[in-house]
DNA sequence: TTGTACGCGTTATCAC
DNA sequence: GTGATAACGCGTACAA
């Protein structure tokens, strides 16, 4: 069929393990051989089946990577070929491929990633995303399997190698930052409470008013199912009511087009009746009108970075968890007004 | 180590050829044997291994994806999550994995495409964009490889199975969408002329010209450079023509935000002084404002159906090349006036 | 209906 | 330095 080491070996006259050491390029061949061999390879066109070696060493030379739901909108995000951007541009500088899994429910992915690990696909799992009670982390955990997750584990973050930002200090900074423009009846927007970038970002949010010393009310957090219809009557209650909010952070730039969209049909108009302060900053952001305030997460970095965390991993496998947090930076555009 | 075909054997009492057979679920075992096999399985929690299996029989139920270069503006376009939503739909109820390749260059792209074929590592590729002079292509037709693209292959397209939108058809509806709101001075706003589908798209445009006694005007084509600053000079410049257009025909919703941008920063404004048609239809042109007039391609079937293509490829190889049109419809929203 | 024996393409462990 | 040889885990003729 395809030229195998085998045919090498014939070829240049040598036998089939020696072929092997030329591949590894191990040190006790002489150079002389080691020419030959190679000119062998080169002339037959030979390439390595990658699942036989597997299959001898262990090892497969790829990762796996788990994102959300496909179902799930947040699946539409061009966060992920953001991330995805990063993480293959690490694992190309090591020479290992991706592998990917999606499913339409939890399950269907969960039994991916059993699939992954048990079928010897992969040598190490990337979670691109991070909501609290996943049971993948569990069942990683439970096999020894390495990995590492971009955003922060929901639980047991001290023994899980994770990468991700700074999402409390993040929050704060939003908030602060429109403090410092004289709002004070700042709304936070958030996407599904499940996540705990969310979370992070609201307590941030949260800590924010109180070391200013501004009341925190419940009625100014709003759930928005991402890009939803649900979505545009929270924001209507929002602004309906007695006291309507005069700024917004919004934790994702999506979410904020959509909110704009709604705040449009109102009648109302950013930043003249409300300012917002969104985070992502995804490369539409720039073209929105007015362009988004927002919070630069460097998602490119994210994945470059947990990528080289789970590679690490893999070569030493005895490593300790680690945690990286990518540093954020607040991007100034036009949709926040002094009040 | 890990549990093999023989521990099951021993437990369950046969050979581990049995085991096998009752893997692939042959006829030829009783349905007692099977079950105390079964349970044996499960009672060790057995997983086949891929790698040996792909060995022994030559298959490794994957395909490959190949995406245009990282380094690619069109990278960021949610296109690209919505498709492989559509592709591993597919790719999941058939029980198949998903490789991914990408890399920052052309070449790094071609060399991982050569590694994945010859590695073995997947039974079949997609293409999921389509350029003229593409070195992949003719690759893997010269390997006989199975693959099928997901756009109009630029040369020998017959020979080649492949999805698509008619986007010939598409750009003369939205030409003709234009004309008969009263539109003549209609511009054309397409991405790189690499991309067969620009081409096909400006071809429809300039038809339905023709078909209503336009006169075609060069100076009427612009290619802007995906959402970069380039653009907004190709805009500004259109729009200070001595006639400028009246409407514009885009080829892709993320450039109509960019574009939309621009518009607003000349004092212009969409639909009052231009009208635009824009293609793909992604989630975020309901939110624009105004919401977007475009034409929806079926990305996610595009991407469901390229996937069916492809298996059916792979489950019988000497099969006809193929090619399926995925329906389009214009979307109307409010981007368009009639003059 | 089930078991035996071999091959898939590599790497690793001995020998020499 | 290099060559046999035995794994790695599974599928499949062939035999029984």
């Amino acid at each position: 069929m395809s030229v195998t080491i085998k045919d090498v070996a014939k070829l240049a006259n040598v036998a089939p393990s020696t072929v092997s050491r030329v591949i590894a390029n191990s040190p006790r061949i002489s150079e002389r051989t080691k020419k030959r061999v190679r000119e062998a390879m080169e002339y037959l066109g030979y390439h390595p089946n990658f699942n036989a070696r597997s299959l001898a060493n262990k090892n497969t030379q790829a990762i796996g990577l788990v994102m959300p739901s496909s179902a799930d909108k947040a699946f539409q995000n061009p966060f992920f070929p953001e991330v995805i951007r990063g993480i293959s541009t690490k694992a190309h500088e090591k020479n290992f491929a991706i592998y990917m899994s999606t499913g339409q429910t939890e399950q269907e992915i969960y039994d991916g990633v059993v699939a992954m690990i048990h079928g010897r696909r992969v040598d190490g799992i990337l979670l691109l995303y991070s909501r609290v009670g996943d049971r993948i982390i569990s069942l990683l955990q439970e096999k020894k399997f390495p990995f590492s997750v971009i955003g922060k584990p929901s639980k047991g973050a001290e023994q899980i190698t994770h990468v991700d930002n700074d999402n409390f200090k993040a929050g704060m900074e939003a908030t602060d930052y429109l403090i410092q423009l004289g709002h004070e009846r700042i709304a936070f927007v958030g996407g599904s409470l499940d996540l705990v970038v969310t979370i992070d970002r609201m307590l941030g949010y949260k800590k924010a008013l109180g070391d200013a010393d501004i009341l925190y009310r419940d009625d100014y957090i709003v759930q928005e199912e991402f890009l939803k219809e649900g979505g545009r009557e929270a924001i209507m209650g929002l602004m309906s009511l007695q006291t309507p909010p005069t700024a917004l952070i919004v934790t994702d730039d999506l979410m904020s087009f959509g909110i704009m969209g709604s705040i449009d049909e109102m009648g109302l108009s950013v930043p003249e009746d409300i300012s917002i302060v969104s985070f992502n900053n995804l490369m539409l952001g720039e073209f929105a009108k007015p362009p988004l305030t927002s919070i630069d997460i460097d998602i490119f970095k994210l994945g470059y970075q947990a990528a080289g965390c789970l590679l690490d991993q893999i070569e030493n496998s005895d490593q300790e968890a680690k945690r990286v947090i990518v540093p954020h930076k607040l991007i100034k555009r036009q949709t926040c007004q002094r009040l």
